[in-house]
DNA sequence: TGATATATTAGATTTAGTCCAATTCCATGA
DNA sequence: TCATGGAATTGGACTAAATCTAATATATCA
């Protein structure tokens, strides 16, 4: 996992979401405290659970509202590794993911699917919107 | 997709449970059926729709209980395309996805991530599970 | 200030998938 | 042929992620 700041520096987290066209309140910049201090993959369960001990006075409800706005938006990343969990990317950079099947973690991994491989083969009348790429590994032995 | 059988040419269904080590009950039979007669990705609820539709008497649990042991003996493929949908690949082979986020559509593509790239950064102590690429596309304007 | 649009909320609802305990199936051996 | 026991199947209860709803709160602007 990546601990850089996943905002660019110098930019305070509510310029990040204005010029995202989003607006700014105070749970979503309290989210975005959480989400965007450092590259991390998080579930919303964990972004609700990390926001109600840091004592943000948040609902469930907006804590999903607000990780759908962020990926709608471009500023978060979904990551879909199995039926029952999914992960909020706050790195939005093309990249790979390994997820261990045993103990579910998820990690990064530089590498991007070839752009002319993929724009030669999109199926007719579609547009790209993004590549996912999940390399599934266990623990040895 | 492919239209093409999932099956090897010259072998049966009972052949293909019991080479992977299944025993191959009424119901496994009849599901493998619906599945392995050529390559298609289909969800649960497709397959025990399906299933009922053509008469065969199974219940919901089998239907999920047989999907995983395909999986698990490698005859199926598990593809996470978004938080509420789990498809099923009857083909097994490498190859990449796309998903349609407009329509729900999923279609392949040839095309693999090179291995060495992946081996390279296999975190510690773990081994390769499989490479899962799907290319989210939208419908055009 | 009042009017309007947007955001937040608690709780109900939906739904994919799993779990469970009871029943059925079936290969084997007496 | 029948009894036995392990495996498979079953309906229904259950779980948990995510969405929906309608009421309330908040912010903007005329």
């Amino acid at each position: 996992m990546d601990s850089r700041s996943a905002l660019p520096a110098g930019k305070d987290v509510r310029n990040h979401l204005s010029e995202a066209g989003i607006y700014p309140t105070s749970q979503r910049q309290a989210l975005a405290g959480i989400l965007f201090n450092r590259h991390q993959h998080l579930t919303a369960d964990q972004v609700y659970e990390r926001a109600r001990r840091e004592g943000i006075k948040v609902s469930r409800a907006t804590v999903y509202n607000t990780l759908n706005l962020f990926v709608d938006k471009g500023l978060l990343r979904e990551i879909f590794v199995n039926a029952s969990h999914t992960f909020y990317d706050s790195n939005v950079h093309p990249h790979f993911h390994f997820y261990n099947i045993d103990d579910g973690q998820l990690t990064d991994m530089e590498g991007r699917v070839a752009d002319d491989l993929i724009m030669q083969n999109l199926p007719q009348g579609t547009v790209l919107d993004g590549v996912d790429v999940v390399v599934r590994v266990r623990n040895h032995s």
